[in-house]
DNA sequence: TCTTATGAGCGAACCATTTCGTACATTGCT
DNA sequence: AGCAATGTACGAAATGGTTCGCTCATAAGA
């Protein structure tokens, strides 16, 4: 990617890259809020600073966009991934690290979440050509297996639970009071978004897993 | 609403009827399948008996049609839940039968998760002027109280659980799997729409609430 | 009984607008 | 000059919604 001929040399990155960004950024917003097929890139343009033609010059088209900003989200969670992955020495506070810090980021990113929602409506016709996923989810898996083999050496945790398994119940738990905050809560009186019960929540996921996983 | 005056009277349809229905049943194909935005009138009037003035005949337009649709899906799982909230003595079978059933029920009706998704989507723009949604979940943890009650009484179940919470927990368990199908299980091989793999899961959510709920 | 008024049900063509995408001209740097 | 970057304006197709007019069953009145 051209650089420009600025003295902070390579450090600094070029107006049109800071373009891409600034277009990435205002798209992950619109189609985080409206989905592929109700975001309007004449929308997104105008929000950018830069204008319709720079779209399609950049990406392609709505779908080279669109593909472009699930990616960017993907790799986001990756680097979150590689902070929270740390090895614990207890194998009970490694696992209640993970359910806390993905329940955490699904809270913080709604818009990724919103992003895999569509991802899903849309029967995952694109997030299949996303390198890097299934390395993803992958390392999650092998590491709770990991946490699981260590928990039950440890004789904290029961044998027999699948760690795809187990990913499958964090992701739920985690994805789901964000996913679905529109339509769940309907007749008791619960705002999922106030801190207090969304804290509540918080440690009601970590003590589904705990209680499920410890013998 | 007029009637036909064939002899078999009040109990069969009008034409009218019939054709509201196949509206309403191709419509929520199309909507379920690509969302409010993503689906099109035109497309639905095609594979509909009747044409696209009807549509805009009988139900006003693409909301109203949407709306339609979205409370038609809620009534289905409100006769679903009368059928399956009847009292049984053990508390703990009485769980195990919700949360089976729920999941059953979720995955025998993906068109009703996607609905649901998409209203998500939109931030449940519809779904607050349906009747009934409020006094569904209203019943439903209702429920889920009194067993966890009982199953206290019972010193089978563990106290302190709340049911909104317990609720909640069984809905994402549920709904996660069949929502999330096409971006989850990037990565290892486990194909959720396999019986066997679907068998397990159930197994693992039944065991998951039981294991928390357990004293 | 015969006639007529009424309104639900319906088809086909049509309209206005939106929306994705592109052609072309222009700027500015090297 | 020559190439990358970019703004403007436009085209073609898609799309939500409407207009006009026709059929037919039934109710009301003579």
């Amino acid at each position: 990617m051209a650089r420009t001929s600025s003295p902070e040399g390579a450090l600094r990155t070029t107006d049109a890259e800071e373009t891409r960004l600034n277009i990435l950024d205002v798209a992950t917003a619109e189609f985080a809020d409206k989905g592929l097929s109700g975001a309007r890139i004449d929308e997104i343009a105008e929000r950018t600073n830069a204008s319709k033609r720079m779209i399609y010059y950049y990406f392609g088209g709505k779908e080279g966009l669109y593909r472009a900003v699930l990616e960017r989200a993907y790799t986001a969670v990756r680097e979150m991934d590689a902070d929270n992955l740390r090895d614990h020495l207890e194998p009970d506070a490694a696992l209640r690290d993970v359910v806390g810090a993905t329940f955490d980021y699904h809270n913080q990113h709604p818009e990724f979440v919103r992003l895999v929602m569509n991802e899903n409506i849309l029967r995952g016709a694109h997030v299949g050509e996303i390198p890097g996923i299934r390395e993803r989810n992958r390392k999650v898996v092998e590491h709770l297996r990991g946490i699981l083999a260590r928990g039950v050496t440890n004789r904290q945790f029961r044998e027999g639970i699948d760690p795809v398994e187990l990913h499958m119940t964090i992701s739920a738990l985690c994805f789901y009071n964000v996913s679905n905050r529109y339509t769940f809560s309907y007749g008791f009186e619960r705002d999922m978004s106030s801190p207090k019960a969304l804290a509540r929540r918080r440690m009601s996921v970590i003590d589904v897993i705990e209680s499920w996983c410890r013998r």
